[in-house]
RNA sequence: GCGCCCGUAGCUCAGUGGAUUAGAGUACUUGGCUUCGAACCAAGUGGUCGCAGGUUCAAGUCCUGCCGGGCGUACCA
């Protein structure tokens, strides 16, 4: 609570001592509501024994009305208990400004490009675009929160071998260069044919050397067609009108899930401005010709090689990140660029980022790669797009919300998305994250449902007791106490959120707060109660921490469950 | 081989170097609905924090080595 550390710092200084780096952090009930180690940080630059700089700066704190108690404990800690006054003062500034309360300012001003997603054209959105969405999307929420000018982009790939293998299955689907026979194809069934497109296209390129041939041709193709802007040939129109299809498909996800991007940077966009930068910089000596190939020689700088055009000339995956990275310094002159994408691709970004590095410095010192790992299924086996065994993010949906009415006897997006977000919010990012859609989904215990509950709860509350009064706060007993001191603790967590980039520390916190609410709720009667309006003032403020944070994990509040 | 990540209760996981006794959820055993919805609450069982050293007043947390698992390691994305 930084009114305790303005509090203690004035004590140091009070003192005439050298200011440490004042903490306070929140403690075991039974040694107070927080604790500060201050004394044990002192204790060499003032030559005393923690101990006795504890006793020196409890007694200097103690007289103020902020505090019930400041005691020492242990070997130096000091431990504050709160006053009714104190407490009362923050329910107060929560109802008075609940969308601004405890709010970080970490960003302030700045000009963040958040890259997530990254869904290739051409192919399905399995479960880990899922994940990463919702990864990515809370992540922007707490960068925005922090006073961030976010800027939400996608990337990905309408033009690569990928593409040419998928358009070389679908011209054999449809019996030839006939972008007519599209027609036949049924709305709800364009991804999904597609992706079994891109399937055949992928076996075909391992077994089948005639056709091989044809799919290297076709890639080089699909690189052409945007060069010349060609929207007539019919092979054009077939990827054009496929191409359309992704873009439909993945914005009626985007919308389904609640996650808004502010742009799409298609690889064919970027390709060229990558290519050239490649090749001018090759000339400068950045990267280096090796057997046909255009490389970064990593080896110098302790990672691996890496091909960024590949001896057809045509720039892969590398060189194209090369170009997204230029595109997205002209478009935003960021502060900070996050990108979020599967940990496997940590090695990768390295190495381009460390030939980027080479020549714009500046724009790499500001970016910041963030990984996270896997979804797992139980039972399942490692999911791979290109043999055809994934599971899709809609299955996954579709799952949960199977588990929903069987549990509960109905179901909605709604309650669906706010189980799977939390779910995969909930842990740390960087390992594997097991997602079982029948218990660590479930109705209980740390869980979206169970967050969404206890919001529903409070509202229920104060819909049942109507208008009331905002009268003095005093008196508080102990399960109020405990409902108000966790409340607090909602700025220091968002900081803790916010600088680490991470929404887990979040979703602790808001589980703590929903299960000492729901103490207070088997106890703590609102409405037929003498102290009815405190009371309603503290679920009140609770509805509104509660509700902030898990907006800003993406969760909504449902109205009734 | 080399590099990176991970290893905490039966299972899934939290855990900015600090508190006699390492926390949740789940599972299991119990108890609590005439109430602002019990999708809740309360109590209990369950740990050599992978192993071994080291740094420190203090290590699950930092360092080193080892064991186990995952990922990456040149023309896919």
């Amino acid at each position: 609570m930084q009114a305790i550390v303005d509090l203690v710092e004035k004590a140091v200084k009070k003192l005439g001592w050298k200011a440490a780096a004042v903490e306070v952090s929140r403690t075991e009930a039974q040694f107070g509501d927080y604790s500060t180690n201050v004394a044990m940080l002192l204790a060499s630059s003032v030559g005393e024994n923690p101990r006795a700089i504890a006793e020196k700066l409890a007694a200097e704190l103690s007289g103020n009305e902020f505090f019930n108690s400041v005691e020492v404990a242990g070997a130096g800690f000091i431990n504050f208990r709160l006053s009714d006054a104190a407490l009362a003062r923050e329910v107060k500034s929560i109802n008075a400004e609940p969308d601004r309360y405890g709010a970080s300012k970490l960003y302030a001003g700045k000009v963040v490009v958040s890259e997530f997603s990254d869904p290739n054209p051409f192919k399905v959105l399995h479960v880990g675009h899922l994940y990463t969405s919702v990864i990515g999307d809370a992540i922007s929420n707490i960068v925005a929160a922090a006073g961030g000018q976010v800027h939400r982009v996608n990337f990905g790939g309408d033009v690569g071998l990928h593409v040419a293998k998928t358009m070389w299955a679908i011209i054999q689907d449809l019996g030839g260069e006939l972008p007519e026979k599209l027609a036949d194809i049924p709305v709800e069934e364009r991804s999904e044919w597609m992706g079994r497109c891109y399937v055949t296209g992928t076996r075909t390129y391992e077994d089948d050397a005639v056709a091989k041939e044809t799919i290297t041709e076709n890639n080089r193709k699909i690189y052409n067609l945007h060069r010349e802007d060609d929207h007539d040939s019919p092979f054009a129109q077939i990827y054009w009108t496929c191409r359309g299809w992704s873009y439909e498909y993945f914005d009626a996800f985007y919308a389904r899930i609640g996650v808004k991007f502010e742009k799409y940077y298609p690889e064919s966009e970027i390709a060229e401005v990558g290519l050239k930068t490649v090749l001018a910089q090759r000339d400068k000596g950045v990267y280096e010709d090796s057997d046909g190939a255009v490389i970064f020689n990593g080896e110098k700088y302790g990672l691996h090689t890496r091909v960024f055009i590949n001896s057809n000339g045509i720039p892969i995956y590398e060189a194209k990140d090369v170009g997204l990275a230029i595109k997205k310094w002209d478009d935003y002159h960021f502060d900070k660029s996050i990108i979020l994408t599967d940990a496997e691709q940590t090695d990768y970004m390295k190495v381009v980022m460390k030939s980027m590095e080479q020549y714009m410095p500046e724009s790499v010192a500001r970016t910041l790669h963030l990984t996270h790992g896997t979804v797992k299924l139980p039972g399942a086996e490692k999911m791979s797009s290109r043999k055809g065994n994934f599971l899709r993010a809609v299955d996954v949906i579709d799952m949960v919300a199977g588990e929903y009415k069987k549990a509960q006897g109905r179901t909605s997006d709604e309650l669906v998305l706010g189980a799977i977000k939390y779910a995969f919010l909930k842990n740390r990012l960087g390992p594997n994250l097991s997602f079982d859609p029948e218990t660590s989904v479930s109705m209980h215990g740390n869980s979206g449902p169970y967050l969404q509950y206890a919001a529903v709860r409070a509202n229920a509350i104060l819909q049942k007791i109507g208008e009331f009064e905002a009268v003095e706060i005093n008196d508080l007993d102990e399960q109020e106490r405990s409902l108000v001191v966790k409340l607090t603790e909602f700025s220091s967590v968002v900081d803790g959120a916010t600088t680490e980039l991470a929404p887990q520390v979040l979703c602790t916190y808001l589980y703590e707060l929903a299960q000492v609410f729901n103490r207070f709720y088997e106890n703590s009667p609102v409405a037929n109660s003498p102290r009815s309006a405190i009371r309603a003032q503290l679920v009140q403020a609770y509805g509104y921490i509660l509700r902030r944070g898990l907006n800003l994990l993406g969760i909504t509040v449902p109205k009734k469950m």
